[in-house]
DNA sequence: GAAAATCTGTGAGATTGGTCACAACGACAT
DNA sequence: ATGTCGTTGTGACCAATCTCACAGATTTTC
């Protein structure tokens, strides 16, 4: 797949013709990273706009002795950096590759231009901002009032919404995070991820297989969580 | 102080001319709530932008069984009600006058033209939302990591650099929020605020006075929690 | 300025869910 | 196949904090 290819995918670049495509991809280097390492550092200056053009990466915040909250895991056509390149502060997240994940990257400076040149861009890119926004109030209205099965049973759907597929009517979530991630995303310990599945599991609402989560009937799930 | 005076201190719109500034606020409609009174309701239509020009609103989330999450306190010169204008989605939050409270509120179709005319006030949006996410995800890493100790410290820092006043030296919170409000804002219950406001107090970090909470040294206080 | 309504302080349980400890399991390499 | 390493399951304990209950203080209302 080529360059533009990727980029017709990604929302903020879908409305523009082929040759503005063309255009800012030449601006656009690609860089590969291995499982597990680091992409962007917290604290560090913030001077690149990324595109993932394959594989997956998570969000992150670290405490000070080394707990860990995931904000979000993004995958093929998200984009993250635009953060601190548009207000200017420093990072405020690390991002990890976890799995290996190739980009494409832009430079500040092309970035602010494409911004400049192309007011669509800045549109869309204010769109996919408000629902980022949206989602991160949910995350708190449930951080706030749900209980650890409520906020697992809303990490679920999370992960469903982004990763999962649907398979004989079931939605499948392939590849199931470890519950250790799954906690630091619902705000809450390995160990009660651990007893939760298997309450949901003993409820007949979801089933395990292999590294696979089946939910049985995926609006029901929602409605008994949301 | 006339409606362009009041549109120059709002961060989106202070790149502007006068002449642009005029073009604008004679589109945009005064009005007029009183405490308490819902300005937006969940679930309803976005419509209209809103720009707060005196007073204070809250904008909170609703559970089911009643409780409340209060996700900001916004003021004077603050604005909402972009985020169902640009996303096309139903609100997410609601908003409630926390005292009596002056708009200037735009249509949907105004609201939308002006960012196509003007790019600067769509990178400046961009800007603002940025500085947004960027305090969710802080208040979603200290939901997910900090005690309700920590929790309420960090409200109290977040009022303080919305509500504060310098004082001799101190910052002064004049008019502290209802300890259930503070709650609700913490995640945690007014019970825990109540005595947590005490410890504060017997450390000497804060003093009550009347509704005025005094911090004593405000680099400190903020060191102590972040 | 008295009464009513609302907000605040505080003790005593009751509970949720975190932590620790360790066993069982699975994947993978030698 | 055996050992190693990372992941998962599970019991027991314990700490943080939510709830409930009510008294006292403060603010609002008439």
């Amino acid at each position: 797949m080529s360059k533009i290819d990727h980029l017709r995918n990604v929302p903020i670049f879908s409305d523009l013709s082929d040759s503005d495509l063309t255009n800012i991809s030449n601006k656009m280097i690609p860089r590969e990273y291995d499982k597990g390492q680091m992409i962007l550092l917290e604290e560090s200056q913030g001077e690149t706009f990324f595109i993932i053009t394959g594989g997956a990466v998570k969000v992150t915040r670290l405490s000070d002795d080394g707990r860990e909250v995931i904000l979000a895991i993004l995958g093929e056509s998200d984009f993250f950096g635009e953060m601190s390149l548009l207000d200017g502060e420093g990072r405020s997240a690390n991002i990890v590759a976890n799995e290996p994940a190739k980009m494409l990257t832009l430079s500040r400076s092309d970035f602010l231009a494409c911004l400049e040149s192309y007011p669509k861009i800045a549109i869309a890119l204010l769109e996919e901002l408000a629902i980022r926004l949206r989602k991160s109030d949910q995350q708190i209205e449930s951080l706030s009032l749900s209980d650890s099965e409520q906020r697992i049973g809303i990490t679920i759907i999370r992960l469903a919404e982004e990763l999962g597929t649907i398979k004989q009517g079931h939605v499948n979530i392939q590849n199931l995070p470890y519950q250790q991630d799954i906690a630091n995303m619902a705000g809450t310990s390995r160990e009660t991820v651990s007893r939760t599945l298997k309450l949901l599991e003993d409820k007949a609402w979801v089933k395990r297989e292999n590294r696979d989560l089946i939910i049985y009937n995926f609006d029901t799930f929602r409605q008994a969580f949301s």
